[in-house]
RNA sequence: GUGAGUGUAGCUCAGUGGUUAGAGCGCCGGACUGUGGCUCCGGAAGUCGGGGGUUCGAAUCCCCUCACUCACCCCA
């Protein structure tokens, strides 16, 4: 028979590597809790609309990446390739800011494009995702962009940076892109085929552009920030002055516009140099208008969405992230021994230990070669000697130091060794 | 959707027209019959990604196809 692969784009996390995946998402848990943040989780599938309208008609997302089918009902349905529409959604259908004292909602999940797959991007991704809802204050611009910049650091990335920018509101919008195609005048014919697309429907992700060839004639046009209204300058300012008070540096990029319809005002990016032609570790912005776009009361939004995968990828190699290993490994040699060996596992188990047994009853050679490669640091060696006498053989397999103890007292043997083998950095994944 | 590179054992790879396709690591067993790590010995394991073609003969050359990787586009 033939092996069915996995469908392109998508892959397995496996053992050794899932561990990096727990700790990143216990970190982040951890730290949006301690912010405040709780939990939601919705649906991986959204009515088509939902996208349509929440991430735009004119997204690449909408028009070339999504996977839709029609149900067995006739709904056209859309697995999310992004949260932000569906906690808009789970805000305004559950009247969140009723329930809720503080709208600070957080979420974390498998995300679907349909791209070509390559480092750091995949057609199943996963996205830790926090959004606030109803807050004009430009405070929280910036303790969302804390909160970000936390998560990184706490996962002990190394090197990345913050890019900010303001993108205007529905007031000044309109006076800068008259600016910039204005600027651009007859420049517009000498751009990329995609350029000239974007200046006829969606002037400010000229910015957006990599083609060498447009980038002399890019650097010469306007900046967003040089027509932000009044209140716009204002916000900018308030957060650029909250950033400071928190300490973290930025980098101002002129070019950050981002490629989903809906941000107004405040964007940001936070990138990595190490993880190739991928490079942003996360993004997100300010909606204003998104709240009430998809049918809700006229609230305002902000928040961000960090890719684990890329998380995952810059970790630094060293991190010290726990293995999973048992406490302590039972042989035994004979059947008697290996029945009596059971009860033990049993017993250790239920006491709240890792305990495990060879699966095949084979050689105590072989046991014990399991014992080294599981990185057990005990091992309880149980045969015909130990059972006639009632005890059990505890070998310390660091030391190989053994010590014969009394069967009713191995529980407590191996709660007080435990604290002295257990490694003193210990990441501690969850479900411990 | 476009371009380039790579597909040989579980993993990393060697083998570029000539016997039954190899190595290292890993795995299983033994030396060591009740004890892991070191050493030595033995063993299992491959439709050489798939299909077609050239040839007396193909892992090797040609064509098609699939997958993976990286990059473009765009994004997390």
């Amino acid at each position: 028979m033939p092996m069915i692969p996995a469908v392109r784009g998508t892959r397995d996390i496996l053992p050794g590597e899932i561990e990096r995946w727990q700790f990143v998402e216990d970190v982040a848990r951890r730290l949006f809790e301690r912010y405040g943040y709780a939990e939601v989780r919705t649906p991986i599938i959204e009515r088509e609309e939902l996208f349509a309208k929440g991430t735009g008609d004119t997204t690449d997302i909408v028009q070339k990446e999504m996977y839709t089918f029609t149900d067995k009902g006739g709904e056209r349905i859309t697995l999310r390739p992004e949260a932000t529409p569906s906690l808009v959604r789970a805000f305004v259908e559950h009247s969140l800011e009723q329930q809720m004292a503080v709208p600070k909602l957080y979420c974390l999940g498998p995300m679907f494009r349909y791209e070509r797959p390559q480092k750091g991007r995949y057609r199943q991704f996963h996205q830790l995702d926090v959004e606030v809802f109803g807050v004009h204050d430009a405070w929280i611009d910036a303790e969302i962009i804390d909160l970000a910049w936390s998560l990184v650091s706490e996962l002990g990335i190394q090197g990345s940076e913050l890019l900010l920018n303001s993108v205007g509101c529905p007031v000044c919008r309109p006076a800068f892109t008259a600016a910039l195609v204005a600027a651009l005048g007859e420049d517009v014919k000498r751009l990329c085929g995609d350029c000239q697309r974007r200046a006829a429907t969606n002037p400010l992700r000229i910015f957006d552009c990599k083609v060498p060839a447009d980038q002399a004639i890019i650097d010469r046009l306007p900046h967003t920030i040089d027509y932000l209204c009044a209140a716009c300058t204002a916000h900018f300012d308030q957060v650029k002055r909250h950033l400071e008070l928190y300490g973290i540096s930025y980098r101002i990029s002129h070019r950050l516009v981002r490629g989903l319809d809906y941000y107004t005002r405040t964007t940001f990016e936070i990138l990595i140099g190490s993880l190739g032609a991928q490079n942003a570790l996360l993004g997100g912005g300010r909606y204003n208008g998104l709240v009430k776009a998809l049918g809700g009361p006229d609230r305002t939004g902000i928040g961000f969405a960090a890719g684990i995968e890329r998380l995952v990828l810059a970790l630094p190699e060293d991190a010290s992230i726990a293995i999973a290993r048992p406490d302590v490994f039972v042989a035994a040699i004979g059947d008697a021994a290996r029945l009596e060996a059971v009860r033990l596992v049993k017993q250790l188990r239920s006491a709240g230990f890792k305990a495990q047994l060879d699966d095949e009853g084979r050689s105590i050679r072989s046991q014990m070669k399991t014992a080294d490669r599981l990185k057990a640091p005990l091992a309880a060696i149980l045969g015909d000697n130990e059972l006639t006498k009632n005890e059990v053989t505890m070998r310390d397999m660091a030391s190989g130091e053994q010590t014969s103890i009394g069967r009713a007292d191995v529980g407590e043997y191996v709660r007080l060794a435990m604290p002295r083998v257990k490694p003193p950095l210990e990441a501690a994944p969850r479900g411990q």
